[in-house]
DNA sequence: GTCTTTGTAGCACGAACGTTCGTATTGCAC
DNA sequence: GTGCAATACGAACGTTCGTGCTACAAAGAC
């Protein structure tokens, strides 16, 4: 019981100075899928080292107090969602309306392929701590800005580019995706139902269309083609749960 | 400290068998506050005997386990919410668009007005438990599903009534009022942007514009009149608060 | 070879958690 | 007036929480 995980064995061939950053890497790991499942508050340090195998006190050294485990694991979290979803997206699409729908897209593959445990790590994060004054919350919820302008910032950009009604409010259109995708990740938890996604892309598409200009690049295609590429992804990520 | 409440008092002339009652209402009173700010596990026992001034034990007696107190907060939470949104709402509108309209109209004004400290509740409650199986996330889950239905159903009268679209399907456009009025409550929280819910508004009559008919009531005539008569209330909410 | 730095474990702390138990007080029935 | 059921309290249970402090093993510097 006192050591599952000898000592010695793991870091005979690893410089030593570094096995701090990956023990951190990997409790990190483990961190952010407890906290998209029980909650930021709900990740608790006992937990956490029985999940690693490892003792408290030494987990606990890490980090030097809860709210900077906390801190930690909102930083990993955002590192994975960028990872995961505003890159490719970026990558993947050009400037304009296929950029928009893309940044959709990706989030809603995101929450449907379980990239965090518990369906998305900051809408239960931003849920969890709007009632709690404190760093952890003004961090949380500054991510979300920024998500919040990245949609925006598309919206922008494909109006920019011609795509989209100049006259459209574009915040008004990037709190309305928003609220979208957030909800097809809230029914899918709560339910289970994949086809609340089906429902986010759904409205997203015809909100699209209603504020298209004829120029923009035809809608059908930019479904069909994120489709294709996504499906081994689900694939893989389904085997794996 | 002990009492605060002096016992022989306040039943001076009510019978004694009542008194029962009425301190449980009292505590699920204080109870629904404290878990929509601090969600239902943080809502503590402790916590909550020394915000009533009494024992924990005493008020631990009321329910018997930290479960049976979730869900009869659950419970009180339902009541107030019927009370405060879907009732007014039906008495307030007729069939139709008006009624569905209505509907969401009174939900954002239940979320601005801060009928629950911590916002909506069932909101909160909703991201908490998705990930935790039990009677409490099932009851949650069969709430949210009565507010869905209710919005699905004022959809399909207005479908009925000649005012909406009647190709239009009503469990997406319910899943994307819920949505939207949802993700008005969130931002609200996080941000205490006010905004939020006029966006909600917005993008609900727009939403509402492109499924009507043109034997439907006029939709400007609508907002109007419900902005008159929540005046006051909003007023007086934010004086208690 | 020692010395220092780094990473982990062991142990203990005070507080809070949900829960149980015994007991005191009260109002009502008899 | 006596007995009963309802109501609330205070004390304590065992557990877990976050957080310290000390010790020790291993790697790199000299």
């Amino acid at each position: 019981m006192t050591t599952t995980m000898p000592a010695g064995e793991q870091h005979a061939t690893r410089g030593r100075a570094l096995q701090g950053e990956r023990t951190r890497a990997a409790i990190l790991r483990v961190a952010v899928d407890l906290a998209s499942i029980e909650g930021l508050e709900g990740l608790t340090i006992g937990r956490l080292s029985t999940e690693l195998a490892m003792s408290k006190s030494g987990l606990f050294a890490h980090f030097g107090s809860k709210e900077e485990l906390q801190l930690a694991t909102i930083e990993a979290a955002r590192a994975i969602f960028i990872e995961e979803v505003v890159q490719p997206a970026l990558e993947a699409s050009e400037r304009g309306l296929p950029r928009i729908w893309e940044l959709c897209e990706r989030w809603t593959e995101y929450a449907q392929r379980g990239v965090f445990k518990g369906g998305c790590f900051f809408a239960a994060a931003s849920s969890e701590f709007d009632g709690r004054p404190g760093p952890v919350r003004d961090r949380i919820a500054g991510i979300m800005l920024e998500w919040l302008a990245a949609l925006e910032r598309g919206v922008r950009e494909a109006q920019d580019s011609g795509h989209l009604d100049p006259k459209a409010d574009a915040k008004q259109v990037a709190f309305e995706f928003n609220a979208l995708v957030m909800a097809g990740n809230w029914a899918f938890q709560l339910y289970g139902d994949l086809k609340a996604f089906t429902r986010a892309r759904e409205a997203i598409r015809d909100r699209l269309r209603s504020i298209a200009t004829t120029g923009a690049p035809p809608m059908a295609a930019l479904g069909i083609s994120r489709r294709k590429s996504s499906s081994e992804k689900i694939a893989r990520a389904s085997a794996g749960e």
